[in-house]
DNA sequence: CTTTGCATGTAAACCGTTACATGATTTT
DNA sequence: AAAATCATGTAACGGTTTACATGCAAAG
């Protein structure tokens, strides 16, 4: 965020909160002291806090050796981390013992969330599209990820729907 | 999982490993405190161990509160938490220092990793078919999720060789 | 003049993984 | 006899969230 021209842990926090939050999503209780850490480790610089303007800022921009690491990192080929927690699909696994209407049910919150996040994710659309490169490529990859998560639960909600009919 | 018939910690992790892993990882260091906490709240009960076929374990199994409290937790309305942590979509969405061939490799990598979960749980599809109910579904929607995730890098992949050889 | 937003940060609690320790049993 | 598997557990570490504390500036 910082190459990127997003300097102070507020800004950081901000840009984070509208772009990458839905797959790496961060807090200040995260982010201030990691600021701190990576300035002991020469990677990040902090320039004096500012007051010039009124408003004390402390902004960071990446030293050298804080470019390389960045590069090392995005160049890695190692196994990159993929880590998924969804309670819904937990709820869903040992829904056995529900009725089938509550079954129903939870599949359809389950759909309305991903809608949700669709919806907000195609509000961002037109912005994202004029940066281009890495973060449109990931809207893009959100919007459909989370479209194809609604429609496939929409799927098993009529396929219960349709067992609840047939036995009734 | 007690309810299901897995009964000791170890029970617990194996069943865990092989079905609920891909979106809700649990460990050792978990599972066994878990126990002696649900213990203490009166949801489960343990048997004490036996030792009796010559192994050493220790089964638990639920306590009326504790089907209460399972089904309460199964039918609570409360949005129901969604986490996705994905370091690929983090490069990608950084990659703009990338070169156009750099980032190809990166897509790939995150393409080939979604394959492999997909080949995985197609391997087992046939043993959840026959337990269908809720643990057949929530495969389906795994296998169904891994699928897209791979076939739309897939797209992309395509897309950024393509401008590539446009460039050339 | 009150609320919202900018801006920085910390402490406690919580959650989770990794690595280790132990020992019996079954398989090779 | 060695290796793998069954089985239970803990300690240390690391990551993350939540809630709080502070204070100034801009907008209503």
């Amino acid at each position: 965020m910082i190459r990127r021209g997003k300097r102070t842990g507020y800004e950081i926090k901000q840009l984070v909160d509208v772009s990458v939050r839905f797959f790496w999503a961060a807090s200040y209780g995260q982010i201030y002291p990691e600021l701190r850490r990576l300035e002991e480790q020469g990677l990040i610089e902090g320039e004096p806090t500012e007051a010039a303007d009124g408003r004390q800022r402390r902004p960071y921009r990446l030293t050298p050796a804080g470019e390389e690491a960045l590069d090392r990192w995005l160049l890695s080929p190692a196994q990159t981390g993929f880590e998924l927690r969804d309670e819904g699909m937990l709820k869903l696994f040992f829904s056995d013992g529900m009725s089938p209407e509550e079954r129903v049910a939870l599949v359809a919150r389950m759909r309305t969330r991903h809608e949700e996040v669709s919806t907000h994710l195609r509000s961002i659309e037109p912005v994202a599209r004029e940066t281009g490169g890495g973060p449109y490529a990931t809207l893009r990859y959100g919007l459909a990820f989370h479209d194809f998560c609604a429609s496939w639960l929409a799927g098993l909600e009529t396929e219960l729907e349709e067992e609840l009919a047939g036995r009734s």
